[in-house]
DNA sequence: CGTCAATTTGACCGGTTGGTCAAATTGCAT
DNA sequence: ATGCAATTTGACCAACCGGTCAAATTGACG
């Protein structure tokens, strides 16, 4: 029997009352995410270690392992926490607003994720990158019907005349390559701009783009 | 003393004679390349094992260390063994050219690129998210002389009005951005877009969207 | 204060990792 | 076929990895 109950088994001991967090497992689960996020993005799954998390946390091994039970267990939180975050600008484009707005209102919204949580965006990227082994259930499945339902809302528009013709799912994965770019090959746009700040320059290129590319003549 | 003198260090004992290599050595190091390739696009550089690569180039372990001194060396071979490879493309935009048709011939070369050689854009793609450690001195080297040229004389097409004025620099980012998207982010792509082709629906979107960001009207 | 649960730690474990080495085997030129 | 260099291998190693555990320490609350 297990004398030491662990936070992350919370589940087995709820019974009929909810689970409440301690200060300090909120303060240092925050820590571990914090710490995780700055580990996993920048070494990748593979590359990352226990000890490597377990030192950017302030904490020691054991104690991580104590409030999350491995290491994987600690990446997918990361992952599947993050998504909403992810998907909410897609979400929030609105069939009632002005169509071009829209989809530029919905390209800054990246493009802000990308300036403002990039080791989220690189961490995402990574994970893709090796064939998404934990999130290829959400890409097959919430991913896909909200592109789904969004995209149509892009061909209806472009079937009104209200955008130029385009591809809804080509358009909105466009939107995707062009934003996160600026996140996850960082170091190569800073080398190729220079000093200028990338996230200036790239969003009035990027407003410029899309105006053309969408609007009607 | 050394009585086993390994391949790789060739040039201890070239002397004042080529360094010739043997059939062998052509053979084994083509497939420790190939081997290599497969296991950094898909696990990342920290990911990746010796075993993984040598299993999959059908070689012991120490035998693969017979033709390569240490991990790093495989994985710094492979990536400026390829570079040439990338950067061509750019290399062939041709100031003498029509302006759109240069500029949409070099995205689908890029596109092409990221169709037949996935592995080699997952392996850029990796180096680049971990914050170049290998190839940082050819970001700020090479490349930001390279795309320095091209961007200069995309911006004097801009400038005659032979293509809508735009940022040299950014359009050409927008351009890796947009085709390395489909190689490196591949499964979330195919994910999005069901059956169909990527790459066909690629090629149609991206030339309609370049053509009318580049055209004058 | 006492007490019990929550938290933290050092010591440890089996497996894997990158890499070495001497010896065995193979390829090749004469 | 013989002799030497090129190649291959099994056995090995120290460091590191993810993870466990019992014991010690700390925090919360009456």
């Amino acid at each position: 029997m297990r004398r030491v109950p662990h936070p992350w088994a919370a589940h087995r001991r709820a019974g009929a009352f909810a689970v409440t967090e301690t200060r300090i497992q909120t303060r240092n689960r925050a820590a571990i995410r914090e710490a995780a996020l700055e580990v996993f993005s920048r070494q990748g799954f593979g590359g990352a270690t226990l000890d490597a998390i377990a030192g950017e946390a302030g904490l020691s091994k054991p104690n991580l392992l104590y409030y999350y039970p491995s290491k994987e267990a600690i990446y997918e939180d990361l992952l599947t926490g993050l998504l909403a975050t992810w998907l909410d600008p897609l979400i929030a484009l609105d069939p009632a607003g002005d169509p071009v707005e829209e989809l530029l209102a919905y390209m800054r919204r990246k493009l802000d994720l990308s300036r403002q949580m990039p080791r989220e965006s690189r961490l995402f990227a990574g994970e893709i990158l090796r064939g998404a082994p934990v999130m290829m259930g959400h890409l097959t499945g919430e991913l896909q019907r909200l592109v789904s339902e969004k995209s149509d809302l892009i061909e209806t528009w472009a079937a009104e005349g209200r955008i130029a013709p385009v591809d809804g799912r080509q358009t909105i994965i466009s939107i995707w390559a062009l934003t996160q770019h600026y996140a996850d090959f960082d170091v190569q746009v800073r080398a190729v701009l220079g000093d200028t700040d990338p996230f200036d320059s790239a969003a009035t290129h990027l407003d410029a783009l899309f105006r053309r590319m969408l609007s009607v003549r």
